[in-house]
DNA sequence: GACGATCTTTGACGCAGATCAACCTTCTGG
DNA sequence: CCAGAAGGTTGATCTGCGTCAAAGATCGTC
């Protein structure tokens, strides 16, 4: 049965959190109001599959709240996670007609989905979308081939923190000021996600979140929420330079 | 000094060899010519960088013939390559000053550079454009991406596999027809390269090399001649499916 | 409050691939 | 012709991480 959370749904594109980072960032009262007739909102719950690669996917649409993953496997079950959408994010490609990826949400998520005919023709005579979806790209594009230097390169410590890293960085954009001292947030992320994520097992992620733990690189309550006392310790235990890659 | 080919350098956009598939492939005949007045043919020799990490950059451009890479690089002099760069592909990023990659040329090869800023403005004005490089880097994501599962998840073994198959396809698409028999190419990459590219050593590239050779999936002549009896087994060899990922 | 399900941790062991090292081939330049 | 550099191959050894296995923690359900 659906909780609270997803039954809060329905929503004007005025209060809507991402509506100054998701595609439509740029639009204008009016192109809003056109967005607004081809969009609807969905819920996911938790663990809920969004769509499967090689299916017929008719719509696009934003990431409102909540985390879904992209994922890619091999016929013999192998699996690599090849994205991690956080609220804002897009899924979906214009011009294609079915997904190239499993999208599976992780925690209840709800997404704002425009049917993609319409979307697509919109598009075309909407320079401001375009645009927009053109810049999130490229961002896209620069954050994987970050995580091709993580998945190629770095040792399985690293790798570790290198994830953490992101994750902390990313809740410290949420949380404005607040720019030294340490950084607190939960794994949004099982450990077998995460080791889905760094090409790891999650026996090897479990081991070297003790390790980082016992070395007092991070402090651990229960096993998700976790505290960074010192984040360029983190960024070096990473391997990155100290004044860090600055991906969105 | 500069060889014959270097010198052959000015040309028109009528007989560019990649007119229909690179940033400007959309574009009208007066927008090439507004192109024409900020663009200028650069040459660079095999082994040359083309830009820094970290320098300035005030051109974007298109390979236009020959090979160059994106590589990333780690303080301690560990390496990822996270692009490879093959005529049409483009370089650079509109509304970025500085260069996040090492590009280096691996062939002899020429580039149409345009100076960033006119570039720019153009493309806030020119749809055509700016729909181009969207779709060019939305497939260059879906190339992230796949590489990403090989880096994460395959074998080294599978890994070459999976890199012959990518030169063999593309050489397959220049080569028009020849649906089926022998695939013959040469690689463009020394075997450090590959390594760097696979998230490998030079070592483990060779022997894998030799494996395959052995083993009857490729058949060699020399170090770079490099013959496909049968592409499916190579895919399987890839642990890929049948079909084959359809990247371009 | 016992049960199963899901997630996590930890240990023992083995192997794929890294590391270290030697040597071969090809090419360029004096 | 020889020297040196660059690229490549192959062998011996080491090790980080995967694999297999067992058990703890936390949760919701009957």
């Amino acid at each position: 049965m659906l909780n609270e959370t997803l039954k809060a749904v329905p929503r004007e594109c005025g209060d809507c959190p991402i509506r100054h980072r998701a595609v439509c960032a740029r639009c204008e009262a009016d192109e809003l109001e056109q967005l607004d007739r081809i969009k609807y909102y969905r819920s996911f719950e938790a663990g809920q599959t969004v769509i499967w690669a090689g299916d017929k996917m008719d719509f696009v649409g934003s990431v409102v709240t909540g985390i879904a993953t992209l994922t890619q496997a091999m016929e013999d079950g192998r699996t690599q996670m090849v994205g991690l959408l956080l609220p804002s994010d897009f899924v979906g490609r214009p011009g294609r007609e079915t997904a190239a990826y499993d999208v599976v949400a992780t925690t209840d998520m709800v997404m704002c989905c425009f049917r993609r005919k319409p979307f697509e023709e919109m598009m075309a005579v909407t320079p401001h979308i375009a645009q927009r979806l053109l810049e999130m790209t490229l961002d896209e594009l620069d954050a994987a081939r970050e995580w091709m230097l993580v998945l190629g390169r770095k040792t399985a410590r690293e790798k570790i923190a290198s994830l953490l890293a992101i994750i902390a960085r990313r809740n410290a954009s949420l949380t404005v000021g607040k720019t030294s001292g340490p950084m607190v947030f939960d794994l949004p992320l099982t450990r077998e996600a995460m080791a889905d994520y760094l090409g790891l097992t999650l026996e090897t992620v479990s081991r070297q979140i003790s390790a980082l733990r016992k070395d007092g690189v991070i402090v651990l309550e229960g096993k998700r929420h976790v505290t960074v006392p010192d984040f360029n310790r983190l960024m070096e235990e990473a391997g990155d330079d100290s004044d860090g890659g600055l991906l969105a």
